[in-house]
DNA sequence: CTGTTAGCGCCTTCAA
DNA sequence: TTGAAGGCGCTAACAG
C-alpha cells in the first residue's frame, strides 16, 4: 500500500526512471510509444507524483501561502477567494494560515513555512509591527504585505498593497459634509492598526479643514467585530449623542451601530447618518444597504498575486513599493442630507 | 543567499553531517560539547530545517489539511479556529484549503495533498457525494469526514464526525411544541445536504407525530447564506403566512429570516417564533439572541482530530464509525409560548 | 530516443 | 561518541 514512484513504474515498463519523468514532465525526446505505455501504466496504477521530492529537487514549491489574522472577518474571507482564483491561474497553490504578527508564535508560522520553501507568503495585517517582522524574513522568502505600514517610521520600505486610506477617510469627510453634516464622530479607530490610524486621521482633518467638528471614539480591543461596534455606538448613544453622522472604522463596526441604533430607538438615516469602510457583502444586503467604501478587493488580490508573482520567479530587486488602491464612494442608504 | 543546511552546517563545525542531524533530532549519543558547538553554529548561521527532505525521508509531513466548502461561513471560520488548536496541541500544523465535493475539481485538490503526503484530512462537507469521493481516496490517505453521510445508501462506512441532526430536529419540534405552536414551517432545506435533509425529516417526522402541522420550504440553492435565508422568508410571508414559528436550517438562514420579518413589520417572537441551528458567534449578539441548537464545535473538533490522528499514527484498521454529538437547545429571545 | 549518474537535504543503519 | 554509506522520490546534465 506504499505509494508507487516513478521507479515501480520504469520497472514495469522496462525503461530507466528518468524516461518516465520525462514523459511525466512533458519534455521532450520520449517516442510516442513508450509515452503512452508509460502513461497508461501510471492510470493503471494510481501513481501520483510525490511532490515532496520534486520540490525538493527544484528547491522550492508552488505553494503560495498567505496569513490571516482571522478567518471570522468576513472581509478576508472574500478576500481569500479572489485570491485564491488569481494564484490558481498563474499555476500556484494557495495554502491558507492563521496568525497574527501581534501574536507570539508568528516567528513559528513564518519558520514553518519557509522550512516548507513556500513560494511566496502573503502576509495580511495592519499592525504597526509587521515592517519589522517581514524586514527580519524578506532575504529568505518573497513576502508581500496585504495592508498598510508607516511610511515616515519604516527606515527600509517593505512591497505592500493596500487600500488608499488616506483618500478614503478624504472621501468620506468630503461626502457628509456635501450633505450638510457638520458634527460628525469617527467610531472605533484602533491604535495598532495603521490603517486604521490613517483612515480616522484623514477624515478629522479633511473634517476639521472644512470646518466640521469630530469626536473619535478609539476602540480599545484588537478586533473589529459587530459586537465591538455594537458596545461603542451604545457608549456614543448613552453619553449625549448631537452628532448628526457617524463613520464607521469598518463595516462590521458599522453593523453594529446599526444593532444598537435599533436597540436606543434610533432610525438610519433619518436620526443619524451612517458609513463603512470595507463593502463586505453582508453590507448590501436588503434592509442593510450601508453607504460604505469599496476597496475593491479584486484588483487588491491581483495585484498583491503580481507583486509577489514577480519576486517569485524573476526574483527581482525591484525596488519595494507601496501600491495604493483608491476606495469608491458606494452610496446606499444609510446617509442622506441634513 | 541559499539556505544553510546541515552540511554547512557539519563543515563549520568540523563534524560529519550525521552529527549534525543527531544532535537536531535530540538523539542520543552526541557529546554535550559538539551538541552545544552545533547548536550555536546553527543560531548563529540561522539553520533552518528543510521540511521537505525531512518529510520526504520520513515518507510523511506534520501537515493536517481541512477542506471546507467555504471560508465566508461563520459556523466554519469557528470550527476552524478550534480544530487549529486541537491539532497543533497534538503536533500538526494545519492547512486549510478550499473546496466543495461538488465541484469538478475536487479530485485535483486531493492530489495536490495526496502529492504532499499531508498527514491527513479533514473534509468539511454534507455532501451526498462525499462518501463516494471519501472511498475513492481512504486507501492512500487518512480522511475523516466532518459532516454526515446517509448511513443507508452508503456500502461502506465512513470515519465520521458530526452533530447529530435527527435528536436535533426532534428537539426542535418537541421544543416548539411545548411552547404550544401547532403549525409551524421548516425552512431552508437543501436537497444536496444530507444534514439538513435529516433535520428536516425529524423535525417534521417528529411534528406530525405530535400532532402539528409542518409546511417545508426548500432551498434549491447551494448554499445557506443570509441572503438566501432573506429570500425565503419573503415568499413565506408574501404567501398567507398562517404558522406561528419557523425552524430555520441553519443559523444564517434564521437571520435572513429576521431582516426580512423587520421589513415585513413583524416582530419576533411577538408575531412568529424562530429557530435556528449552529449557534454561531453572530447569533448571540444582543438585539440577535437567537435561540438556536448549539453543535458542540470544539467538542466536534477534538473528536474528528482524535479520529484522524488514531489512523495516521497507528495507521490502525479500527472499524470506521460515524460518531454523532448530541446538540444543545439553547433558549434565548426569539421564541414564545403562544 | 534512452540510460547512467549525480544531487536536492535529511535520516538512519552499520561500523569503527 | 562519531563517520561513512545508502536511501527517500524526483529532476537534470551528460553520454551514448
Amino acid at each position: 500500500m506504499s505509494p508507487v514512484t516513478i521507479k515501480d513504474i520504469a520497472r514495469l515498463a522496462g525503461v530507466s526512471h528518468s524516461t518516465v519523468s520525462r514523459t511525466l514532465n512533458g519534455s521532450p525526446g520520449v517516442s510516442e510509444k513508450t509515452r503512452d505505455r508509460i502513461l497508461a501504466l501510471c492510470r493503471q496504477h494510481g501513481y501520483q507524483v510525490n511532490l515532496l521530492a520534486r520540490s525538493l529537487s527544484a528547491g522550492r514549491s508552488d505553494i503560495i501561502s498567505c496569513i490571516l489574522p482571522g478567518l471570522d472577518n468576513p472581509l478576508f474571507a472574500e478576500m481569500v477567494l479572489n485570491l485564491e482564483r488569481y494564484v490558481q491561474q498563474r499555476g500556484y497553490h494557495i495554502m491558507v494560515c492563521h496568525g497574527r504578527v501581534e501574536d507570539s508564535n508568528i516567528s513559528q508560522l513564518f519558520d514553518f513555512l519557509i522550512g516548507h520553501r513556500v513560494a511566496g507568503i502573503i502576509l495580511f495585517s495592519s499592525s504597526r509591527q509587521s515592517p519589522e517582522l517581514i524586514q527580519r524574513y524578506i532575504g529568505r522568502v518573497p513576502i508581500v504585505l496585504q495592508g498598510v505600514f508607516d511610511v515616515a517610521a519604516t527606515s527600509i520600505p517593505v512591497p505592500a498593497v493596500t487600500t488608499d486610506n488616506l483618500a478614503g477617510g478624504r472621501m468620506a469627510a468630503e461626502y457628509l459634509y456635501k450633505l450638510g453634516h457638520r458634527r460628525v464622530v469617527y467610531l472605533g479607530t484602533r491604535q495598532s492598526s495603521v490603517s486604521h490610524s490613517l483612515r480616522c486621521e484623514s477624515f478629522t482633518n479633511t473634517a476639521r479643514q472644512l470646518g466640521m467638528s469630530v469626536r473619535v471614539l478609539p476602540n480599545e480591543t484588537l478586533f473589529s467585530t459587530i459586537e465591538v461596534g455594537y458596545h461603542l455606538a451604545k457608549q456614543i448613544f448613552l453619553d449625549d449623542f448631537q452628532e448628526t453622522a457617524i463613520f464607521a472604522a469598518c463595516d462590521s463596526i458599522a453593523l453594529g451601530v446599526m444593532t444598537a441604533a435599533k436597540e436606543f430607538h434610533l432610525s438610519i438615516p433619518q436620526d443619524f447618518s451612517l458609513m463603512g469602510f470595507d463593502n463586505i457583502s453582508y453590507a448590501s444586503y436588503p434592509q442593510i444597504r450601508l453607504t460604505t467604501l469599496d476597496p475593491h478587493k479584486k484588483e487588491l488580490m491581483e495585484r498583491a498575486v503580481e507583486c509577489l508573482l514577480e519576486r517569485v520567479e524573476s526574483s527581482s530587486k525591484r525596488e519595494p513599493a507601496l501600491r495604493l488602491i483608491p476606495p469608491t464612494l458606494l452610496e446606499r442608504k444609510t446617509c442622506s442630507r441634513v
